[in-house]
DNA sequence: CACAGCATATGTAACGTTTCATATCGCAAG
DNA sequence: CTTGCGATATGAAACGTTACATATGCTGTG
């Protein structure tokens, strides 16, 4: 009285239809096939609740339409924003995402690409700051923010612009006394740019620029510190601060109301990443916009193209401004 | 001159060292075998750069080694959380983790779901809100925070108590005027059990106890007109909040200091959940505490269990407090 | 009417594993 | 020295597909 456990296989379907192995498959290929062969496997298939194997495939084809992405971390709001998109877009072309997370663990880093590429992917979309990735050059990887090597594609915002515009921004709302704050990534990457392309207008324009840039730092309280120093006569030294990160610019925005600023009356603001999720929550800020959706878009993109001979291997994606109330709009 | 550009099979293997294809089967299985020929066989894999073929092994052994997550986004901090949480939880026990995201569309759900099936995860962990999702109940499932039927496990935060847990809190520190504050979920679950468990302690103890719970609702404007209409002579009517999360319980607090309120002193809040994030970026408030690290291990835990014929259908994870400057602690 | 030529279905041989029945080896006992 | 036994290695079969070479049926032409 067993019933047959086993998942119905092509073979089953066959029977089932009164047709040969190779029509199912064809059928399951979307290569075209008589239709009445097609109606009778379809209904088939449907009776029996057929689903391919998506292993027996794999074996046949070496492909298996998923990709990996490889992340530090999915808490990191700018992150969770590019796992969403990067899944959206895999799943948009047909492919799973595997996720993997590392923690900013050069050896965990490695080990998820092992492990990765051990089972059989397709292509890894990967955003780590191992300086000297092992990856087989046969495997399609695409670097996010982190530029490798001219063999390895690399999709980015363009920070250096961003940073650039940031200070374009402030100076057409009339600031004059810029400043640039940065809280220490752990790891380097394209976001210092920022700052660079932030201090590089001023400095055309031979005005000065103050930065702080914070290392390794947990706490926000040196900015405080900072921040109530250059208080003179209740007047701030600086009328426009742009923040390396848009979780930043809500701190220093609080900071500022704390310590009697206005903002943006006293000091104008600018964030950068245009995080959605703080919009949604209440938390707002003007920020240069990361085009995450291009950004995830691009990467997939490149990851599946079919002719990799010659890839670009570095696409730079331009980024937006977007108001959002701590600046004085006209 | 063509390079063979296949990767290396274990017949490849076998053949370097000289011994049988099944030898090298059970080295790269872990099966007992002969001391020097677990050494060539390592030292020829090594030499060759072999990696098992998942998909060959997943089409004779059924088992992948995978399991999906279904969310229905990664953006939501605590949905990152989880995220994070299972995706550790389940590469600690040699599981890869396939992220899909489904934006609440009970149609993407249940696409995932046939997706994820027909792709042969090992078993699918999920965060869905379809009332009647049509899964093959040979595939392991486990639901998160959404209990569905007795075959399907259910993992869960202990809503109600937590709900219980924050009013006992209020009380003890003195508060004698509670509101509990909700904004709607776009669905139905089991975080609707915060404010029943809030309200049962006052209600026991004979106390009145207002709330205001929003659906469907994108802005928090109500709740700052329902807090000005309630404030008179500088004294606002309520002593204690219990916001449904921690993301209202940070604009709540925001509003109380723009209305002139100071908190804690005038007014307590509780938030729930425990997002680290919002730590992390400055934010804080006192909450109740999801435990989402065990949320995530339980739900691996059950997902992967060998026997699977007597599973409990509903685990309900015990919650805590944590202060966090929102409250005056003792 | 026969037969070329085309279109379409058929069935078999891989794909790279695991598993299991069989072969081989070494050693102890008769 | 032979036999038997246990331990361990061997190799063929099977997993469920795809792809390709072959078979089949049809249409239209000489």
């Amino acid at each position: 009285m067993k019933q047959k456990e086993n998942a119905p296989t092509m073979k089953d379907v066959a029977r089932e239809a009164g047709v040969a192995l190779g029509t199912v498959s064809k059928v399951f290929n979307s290569i075209p096939v008589g239709e009445d062969y097609r109606r009778r496997v379809e209904e088939a298939a449907k009776r029996l609740g057929y689903q391919v194997n998506s292993y027996a495939r794999g074996l046949k084809t070496n492909r298996t339409c998923s990709a990996a992405l490889i992340l530090p971390n999915v808490t990191d709001p700018f992150f969770a924003m590019l796992a969403q998109e990067v899944c959206s877009a895999l799943a948009q072309r047909g492919y799973r995402t595997i996720l993997s997370t590392t923690a900013y663990d050069p050896e965990a880093e490695q080990r998820c690409i092992q492990m990765v590429q051990q089972n059989k992917v397709d292509g890894i979309i990967g955003l780590t700051y191992t300086p000297d990735l092992d990856v087989d050059p046969r495997l399609p990887y695409v670097s996010i923010d982190r530029y490798f090597s001219p063999c390895v594609p690399c999709v980015s915002s363009d920070n250096f612009g961003g940073g650039q515009l940031a200070a374009e921004k402030l100076l057409e709302l009339g600031c004059t006394r810029p400043l640039f704050l940065r809280i220490g990534s752990k790891v380097p990457g394209e976001s210092d740019k920022r700052g660079d392309g932030f201090e590089s207008v001023f400095r055309q324009r031979q005005m000065n620029c103050i930065s702080l840039r914070l290392n390794d730092e947990e706490s926000y309280a040196p900015f405080r510190d900072f921040l109530s120093s250059r208080i003179e006569g209740g007047r701030l030294a600086f009328d426009g601060i742009f923040c390396v990160n848009d979780a930043l610019a809500i701190q220093i925005r609080a900071m500022l109301l704390e310590l009697g600023l206005r903002v943006p009356e006293d000091v104008q603001l600018i964030g950068f990443d245009g995080i959605r999720r703080f919009a949604q929550d209440g938390f707002y800020c003007s920020t240069i916009v990361q085009p995450v959706a291009r950004l995830a878009e691009t990467s997939v993109d490149l990851l599946l193209r079919e002719d990799r001979s010659n890839l670009p291997s570095l696409v730079c994606l331009p980024v937006s401004y977007a108001a959002g109330g701590t600046t004085l709009e006209p």
